[in-house]
RNA sequence: GGGCGGUUAGCUCAGCUGGUCAGAGCGCCUCGUUUACACCGAGGAAGUCACUGGUUCGAGUCCAGUACCGCCUACCA
């Protein structure tokens, strides 16, 4: 397809694999990608429109969410582009720290090693040689898929100008007051040995144990007799317990408030503490507190000012602190406690209970809050700045549901952990001088001295820590661009047009790319955000790895072509709610396709051969149109209507469902059908022919552009073979998109009304089993209002219904006087015919009976329902009155079938 | 515990601001080799739009409640 190929040039089959590469080839060669590429026709000085891709982490391969992103945004670049906006679609990937690390430590532990054995350097070393091999795989997807990115623009999220916009960020937030460090309780992940953000922490049901603990009050300076008895789920954590709470209105504690237990093992001495925190119908209504290693209990220490001791280390074993259980594992310790409890007989019972667990979003481990002096960024102030922006309509969140989410995430948000402890990220730019001071840097190589007592940087060190990878992920729209430099492209293309991305990550990324976007540029980094839904299985299944059912986009692809698989995944996708996807949905749309790509191929050979191959263009001569061209061109327009209405909406799945159904269901139905005919009357002058088939070309080209965003290689090669305009340009990606033309109203009601009589014909001969290559006589009674349409069209009726002689009668009367009472009866809305007058035969009769009484039971039903409504005065004097005549009209078309078929019948006795 | 969403033909789903909206694809049944297409064409069967009330002249379409299903969120250890 590389070639201009002209009507027979077009292979007979559709067979996507072998055009595509060669089209996403030309359209690097033409450079038509780039807003300022030397393909590009965009107007200069229209508004651009701009999507900056959600960079897919650099894990592996893709997976059909991230080809279903591509298409989406693609859909939106592509129609941008058409309409001459200066247009860049920006691809990217993203570093994802801990998810790299989690895949790359699974390899090295594959070939005997691991982080440990290779130290920071080594580790690092293997990063960068793994992700040079799935960068390539990715990108080369992410061309297959049609993704019309400008790759001149490519951008990683650990390149230099991603870390300087890091780092600068960061800097910004220290000064501003906005990132402090800290000792703070921290979701701690054990096995992944770095703290996580609460995002990154699923809760997850399980069924535990309660047990029931007795404490001893100290009764003079000693443990006494007197107990007090705590429930917990985690015994282990007696051994850093500080108080026990129990709610002030309890009646039952009142009294104990404000005296001393003893904890066991550690025969530590701590108050009874009141606090409405505590629930007094759960457990026993006391409740341990370990302030160090639970977030209720932290809060309720920092409010009673208790002591905060660490029992846990780095790989979740007791520590000293944990006395004769140091150094065992935290379920080991756990089980040691409650059989030491036991044999001291404060082990008052328990019983399996039902919670909810925190596990780490990577490794699963269950997470374990603890104690870490750690970087974190005040979240409060830049919500409310990402609330002004939703609540103000500066940025809209599709669906608007999501705006309540939305709303209920940021007003309730907590600070953010950015502070990781593991390698492959950006360094946090903070340096620590032997005194304690904190200096933090923008420069790439660090501060000079300490910023408060001024020792110089070889005393200074830096933290070791790395940023939570959603931290560079969150200055994307912006650091892609070329922020915190005052670029052209920042200039030009910032804020951006829209954020397509799935609504699972509106909290990690959209949220903290608003938050960021807003206080470091000042402005929203983007006008919508369109959220996605999940790819599901054709089961409803979540695709995972590990359940073995993830679809691979290139193997799809492969077989049913990027178009069919772009098609299926936009087809039926509403935006936030989530799609199955199956076999099925595919190969719909490469029938589609193949539908497609066979009309044109009928189109280019019914060339009339008065027109010359490769000719230029032309509108098709209007005097010389028939009503079925009109009506071709006619549709056309509605169609195009109908698919800008649907792209303002952000509707994807309308625009594919009206682009699918006019072009199978009418263009090729009914318009192919009726223009075959008149294609084929040499009775007619060469004219005629000629602007037929300029008719279909006009449509046709119509309906390549409307489709290209959806589907762009067959649409680019299709319109290739097409005949051009002198101003059109070479490829149809930089084609104009089509202007809203005129309707034809007559046309477009007349045509229907011959459409409904070829149904209605078919529909009887079917019924009563007639064999579709018999041709039988039809009498017609047409009203006079179609009488030239129906001139017009006689040849096509005739072929589409298989009707000869077909006659027709001015009226009704006449009609049934030269037909008589033989053959079916065929009423389609005001036009009448008797299909077959002199067939014969009881079974046909009696099938053409069956066949007509349905239809009279039917049309008796609705009309009963339309006089009823009529009756209603409250309707007539309440309804608008459109609706009203709406009515009457129906009523009246209605009672006048009911007349003729009742007439039929009983004249066919 | 709180919030949000879903419940429309056997299956997967469209149905926007209430008035031909009861639809599509697949599947199913009956026919069919008329040179664009069997990755096709013609025709057909199939749903009391989860349930119960309410608003309205009129409700899949708006409101309330109920039942399932799903998602998000949460300091009952």
């Amino acid at each position: 397809m590389t070639e201009t190929t002209i009507g027979s040039a077009l292979p007979k089959s559709y067979r996507p694999a072998d055009f595509e590469g060669a089209v996403y080839e030309r359209w690097i060669a033409a450079d038509v990608f780039a807003p300022d590429g030397k393909g590009a026709t965009a107007d200069p000085d229209a508004e651009p429109f701009v999507i900056i891709q959600p960079p897919p982490n650099i894990t592996g391969s893709l997976h059909l969410g991230h080809a279903q992103r591509t298409a989406v945004e693609d859909l939106m670049v592509r129609h941008a582009r058409m309409l001459g906006r200066p247009t860049l679609f920006l691809p990217g990937l993203d570093h994802a720290s801990i998810a790299a690390q989690f895949v790359l430590d699974r390899i090295i532990a594959g070939e005997g090693e691991s982080r440990a054995s290779l130290g920071r350097e080594r580790y690092l070393e293997r990063m960068h040689r793994f992700i040079a091999e799935t960068r390539d795989v990715m990108l080369g997807q992410q061309r297959r898929v049609g993704g019309s990115f400008d790759w001149g623009r490519l951008r990683f999220t650990m390149d230099d100008v991603s870390s300087r916009a890091v780092r600068e960020a960061f800097s910004r937030l220290y000064r501003d007051g906005l990132a402090y460090r800290t000792e703070a309780l921290v979701n701690w992940c054990p096995g992944c040995r770095t703290s996580v953000s609460d995002l990154e922490v699923l809760p997850k049901p399980e069924t535990g144990t309660l047990w029931f603990v007795r404490y001893h009050l100290l009764d003079g300076g000693a443990p006494g007799t007197e107990t007090i008895t705590v429930a917990t789920t985690r015994p282990e954590t007696i051994l850093g317990d500080t108080a026990v709470a129990v709610h002030p209105d309890d009646p039952r504690y009142a009294a104990l408030v404000g005296r001393m237990v003893r904890i066991p093992f550690v025969e530590r001495d701590v108050p009874i503490i009141a606090d409405e925190a505590v629930e007094r119908d759960f457990g026993t209504g006391a409740v341990k507190i370990t302030p160090a290693h639970d977030h209720d209990d932290y809060a309720m220490g920092r409010r009673h000012d208790l002591a905060m001791i660490t029992i846990l280390d780095d790989e979740a074993r007791v520590t000293d602190q944990g006395d004769g259980y140091a150094g065992l594992d935290r379920y080991e310790a756990r089980k040691r406690i409650v059989a030491d409890l036991e044999a001291r007989g404060d082990l008052e019972g328990s019983k399996p209970h039902e919670m909810v667990i925190g596990r780490c979003q990577r490794s699963d481990d269950v997470i374990e809050p603890r104690l870490k002096t750690q970087w974190f960024v005040r979240a409060a102030p830049l919500a409310e700045a990402a609330l002004a922006a939703t609540r103000s309509g500066r940025t809209r969140i599709l669906p608007e549901r999501f705006e309540k989410v939305w709303e209920h995430w940021l007003t309730n948000i907590r600070d953010w952990n950015v502070s990781r402890q593991l390698w492959w990220g950006h360094r946090i730019p903070a340096w620590y001088c032997p005194d304690g001071h904190v200096t933090v840097s923008a420069d790439a190589n660090g501060p000079s001295a300490c910023e408060t007592c001024r020792r110089p940087a070889t005393e200074l060190t830096q933290d070791p820590d790395i940023f939570d990878t959603w931290f560079s992920s969150g200055l994307w729209p912006f650091s892609t661009l070329g922020w915190p430099e005052d670029t052209a492209d920042l200039r030009r293309y910032y804020p951006t047009s829209v954020m397509e991305t799935g609504h699972d990550i509106l909290f990690f990324w959209v949220a903290r790319m608003m938050m960021l976007g807003i206080h470091l540029t000042g402005r929203e980094p983007f006008h919508t955000v369109y959220l996605s839904g999940l790819i599901r299985d054709a089961q409803g299944q979540r695709m995972s790895k590990t359940k073995g059912n993830v679809v691979d986009p290139l193997a799809v692809m492969e077989e049913s072509g990027a178009d069919a698989l772009r098609f299926a995944l936009i087809h039926g996708a509403t935006p936030g709610i989530d799609q199955r996807f199956g076999a099925q949905k595919l190969e719909n749309a490469r029938n589609f396709a193949n539908k497609l790509w066979n009309a044109t191929r009928y189109v280019l050979g019914a060339r009339p051969e008065t027109i010359a191959d490769g000719a230029t263009r032309q509108p098709p001569d209007r005097s010389r149109l028939g009503p079925a061209e009109r009506w071709i061109l006619s549709r056309a327009a509605a169609t195009t209507e109908a698919v800008d209405r649907a792209v303002a909406d952000y509707a994807f799945g309308e625009m594919t469902r009206v682009l699918y159904d006019e072009i199978w269901g009418e263009f090729c139905d009914w318009g192919l059908e009726l223009a075959k005919v008149r294609l084929a009357d040499a009775s007619l002058a060469a004219a005629d022919r000629e602007a037929t088939w300029w008719t279909l070309v006009d449509a046709l080209d119509t309906y390549l552009r409307l489709l290209h965003p959806v589907m762009p290689f067959i649409t680019e090669a299709l319109w290739e073979a097409l005949p051009h305009r002198e101003t059109d340009p070479e490829l149809l990606i930089v084609a104009r998109w089509p202007g809203i033309l005129d309707r034809d109203a007559e046309a477009e009601s007349e045509v229907a009304a011959i459409v409904d009589l070829v149904r209605g014909i078919r529909n009887a001969r079917s019924e009563a089993k007639i064999e579709p290559a018999t041709w039988l006589p039809v009498d017609i009674a047409i009203p006079q209002r179609l009488g030239a349409t129906f001139s017009a069209l006689r040849p096509a009726i005739e072929r589409l219904a298989h009707a000869r002689p077909l006659t027709r009668h001015l009226t009704s009367e006449a009609l049934r006087a030269a037909a008589g009472d033989g053959g079916l009866a065929v009423i389609a809305g005001d036009v009448e015919a008797v299909v077959g007058r002199d067939l014969g035969g009881r079974d046909v009769d009696r099938l053409d009976r069956a066949r007509v009484e349905k239809e009279l039971a039917e049309a008796q039903a609705f009309l009963a329902a339309a006089r009823e409504r009529l009756s209603n005065a409250s309707f007539l004097a309440k309804a608008p009155e459109a609706v009203v005549a709406g009515a009457r009209a129906r009523e009246a078309e209605l009672s006048d079938a009911v007349d003729r078929l009742t007439d039929r019948l009983a004249r066919e006795t």
